[in-house]
DNA sequence: GACTTTATGTGCGCTACCGTACCGACTGCG
DNA sequence: CGCAGTCGGTACGGTAGCGCACATAAAGTC
């Protein structure tokens, strides 16, 4: 694969996955465009005429309620891509997906995401297939956790994990957002938050201004996060969907060891048995 | 197509979608299999030998805590088919998929699973292809509104989704399970099932003895349940994911109207200016 | 029937988070 | 500068669900 024709695609990481081939054809319609904070991509049932790959801008996909409460389903930033339904063949998803941090990202038309995901070749390994596939069981695992994170842990912890999340799809330590939104995104009173970011702030992790968030202390939010952060970032490692991978046409089979079968214990429980 | 082809196949949807080409490949190896209640299908990181298309039985996908307390993520019946990360590309998954509730399902091997799906074919429409991966949106939307349920909606409330999207799944009115399982699906306390359970007993709309619900009155728990169980249920609709819809190799265009856009406004809010 | 095991029902104090209200402080704009 | 609008901090009572400890009851075993 050449190297040297990614130069300007900027940090999609499934834009830098293409194949030499693949780049070819694509390269040509791909527009790199600004995705300003509180734009929406597409509503519950919009179809999309564009796919986004975004660079260094944040999406949310979230679920509005019926009451008009937001709730975050999943973030996407310059591991992924917005417009999984467009692929996965039910052209809409019944979901939100809104700009959440200013940035860039590259578009492409929807038709031409199509046209190449269902080229058919031989061999599937290391295509824009492939790639898109295994990136939507990320995304899988990433919903799941955040259910899981709903359900079963502290609103501090369940903070940290969004404030990592976040700042693994940053170039910088500062997250641009209000406490309002946090709570939003996360489902809670924005007091909450306040809350919440006030621990991490008088434990020194933090520092916050208007609509401003600056991590001083990444091991110490890496410390106080529940395990629901080191799954999503695993599994994404281990499907090589993050940076520090690139696959290559032949890259390694994805298997992993067992996992043993613990005793039914409500985590809570766990966790006062702990302090 | 074909429709007597279907006769021994059961009622898989997924398996009942399938062209006679298809069929005609796949059904040699499909085994039909009993699922007892418990058995796991496969841990964390297990790679799969088989994929299961379950036909009466029910599948829960559950991520285990480190504490080992369960969360149920989503639940597959003969809507669906374990397995997804097989053709997904991920090879395993970071959660447990475990029976909970008897009955049969065809499994296949997965090699031969991969091989239909990544059969070249020109027109996708209606292929294996195209069925599971809509199938996958599907799965997504489940657990993405398990998250938003887990977060927003009373114990009442989620007990009565859960029952309705298990129903949905039997061809009976009858469960059989615990309470103390139930609790563990949805990740709450035992005793809080008993009491939710005893608010439906009481209103009529169940009975239960030891270890088996019975559903008097569906209607009833339709008038109890958040929004989350009509998403997931139209969403599936849509998808074509539900044996009301029978897709052909040219079924209709996927595609919805808009929704209207919603003040910002928290669920237990509304509840409470509704109440 | 006697005994064990497992499932369900009930009560009680506790706490994380909620809804509400209000106040101060920062920021942008004329 | 002054003003308006937004954002963040604080306080307070309320409650859904929690952890815990038992009591009861149904099914299985011998």
């Amino acid at each position: 694969m050449i190297e040297s024709h990614k130069l300007n695609l900027g940090q999609n990481h499934i834009l830098d996955s293409l194949s030499a081939a693949e780049y070819q054809r694509l390269s040509p319609h791909l527009e790199l465009v600004v995705l300003p904070l509180g734009e929406i991509i597409y509503e519950p049932g919009d179809e999309l005429r564009y796919a986004y790959f975004p660079t260094t801008c944040i999406v949310s996909m979230l679920y509005v309620m019926e009451s008009g409460a937001p709730a975050e389903i999943a973030m996407v930033g310059n591991d992924g891509i917005i417009g999984v339904s467009l692929f996965m063949g039910g052209g809409t998803m019944p979901n939100r997906a809104v700009v959440r941090s200013v940035g860039y990202a590259y578009r492409l038309r929807a038709q031409l995401l199509l046209q190449e995901f269902n080229r058919a070749g031989g061999v599937r390994n290391g295509t824009l297939h492939d790639m898109l596939l295994r990136y939507t069981q990320g995304l899988i695992t990433q919903i799941a956790q955040t259910s899981v994170c709903n359900r079963h842990h502290f609103l501090d912890q369940q903070l940290c994990r969004w404030l990592l999340l976040s700042l693994d799809l940053l170039t910088s330590n500062e997250l641009i957002i209000t406490q309002e939104l946090i709570a939003n995104m996360l489902g809670v009173r924005r007091e909450g938050i306040t809350e919440a970011v006030g621990k991490l702030q008088k434990a020194g992790l933090l520092e916050c201004r208007r609509g401003r968030i600056t991590v001083l202390d990444r091991p110490g939010l890496e410390e106080r996060v529940c395990e629901c952060y080191q799954v999503v970032k695993t599994e994404f490692d281990r499907l090589h969907l993050t940076s520090r991978y690139t696959p290559s046409t032949s890259y390694m089979p994805l298997h992993s060891g067992g996992l043993v079968r613990n005793e039914s214990l409500s985590s809570r429980q766990a966790q006062m048995k702990q302090g």
